[in-house]
DNA sequence: GCTTGACTTCAAGTTGACTTGAAGTAGTAG
DNA sequence: CTACTACTTCAAGTCAACTTGAAGTCAAGC
């Protein structure tokens, strides 16, 4: 059991940021020692996840999908294995990109845009792109954040 | 030579981003047509460049930077490096989540929480992250963007 | 030579993910 | 019991990366 300040200590995330991801219902804490949120060490994992989940470039939005609200946790197997999917194509995106910036770190030519190698690199990773289809245009989603909007009042 | 919405057409990147990018100073125009902008066929390898940059978590600052500005084709290959470096890691964090995915989606224990291989590998990719000590910290970059700034003045 | 419509600029709006600040409250040390 | 301080809420601010809208311009077709 850990208050807020703990458990900022323990997992480096803001205070702050532990106040918004509750309120977007991300963690949860599992009541209140006068006003004061009580969390229990469950959200450390929890938080861990958020954190690898963003560096991949999921929304919030799905991170909170993906992990279940929680007290949910039977979640979706498929829409799981989709986004396994997506990110390993993803990537492979990256790894031509990787690759890409590698070359023309070490590449002599005079313009890497002119270099075949680096055009090639850029070809490869650029197809997979197409593949793609716009996917990110669907990783918009449809609002869903619970409550929240309360600071647009006046 | 194109115009923007030919530009818009063959590179499936909206005008607006198009000037957006010119104004801080991703891409550059030829020339005008009275008003109109021209760009010259250079530019499409370079949007795509771009889209790549930031599907790999780049921040259009960090992307001009290593896309060199445009008549500045020399650059930093110790810069490239290091992006390239972080980049691996990146990658390497995202490999770790997209099993974590996989296992979490084929997996038969209650709570993939409390699942043994799913803790393992998640440590595994917590354990990098450690590794890296928020260098997303020093990605926020100084400003920098050239001209700009003109949409706030009141 | 006038209308049309795709371009232009500039300001302001939007979204996601937060942070900051003011004003209030409550457990704890003295 | 009072003070202190770390918490609380809520509104507003910020930042990147764009988009939208209003008002203007200009080459082309009729």
């Amino acid at each position: 059991m850990l208050d807020i300040s703990e458990l900022s200590r323990k997992s480096d995330v803001p205070a702050s940021k532990l106040r918004y991801y509750e309120e977007v219902g991300l963690i949860r804490s599992v009541g209140r020692k006068g006003l004061r949120r009580v969390f229990d060490d469950s959200v450390l994992p929890r938080l861990a996840l958020i954190a690898l989940g963003q560096a991949a470039g999921f929304s919030l939005a799905e991170i909170r999908d993906m992990l279940g609200e929680e007290r949910r946790p039977r979640i979706d197997r498929d829409m799981l294995s989709d986004k396994a999917d997506a990110l390993d194509r993803h990537i492979q995106e990256l790894s031509a990109l990787r690759d890409g910036l590698r070359h023309a770190a070490s590449c002599t030519a005079p313009s890497h845009l002119e270099c075949p190698t680096f055009q090639r690199l850029m070809r490869i990773a650029l197809a997979r792109q197409g593949t793609r289809e716009r996917s990110r245009d669907k990783a918009r989603m449809t609002g869903k954040t619970g409550e929240r909007r309360r600071g647009d009042g006046a």
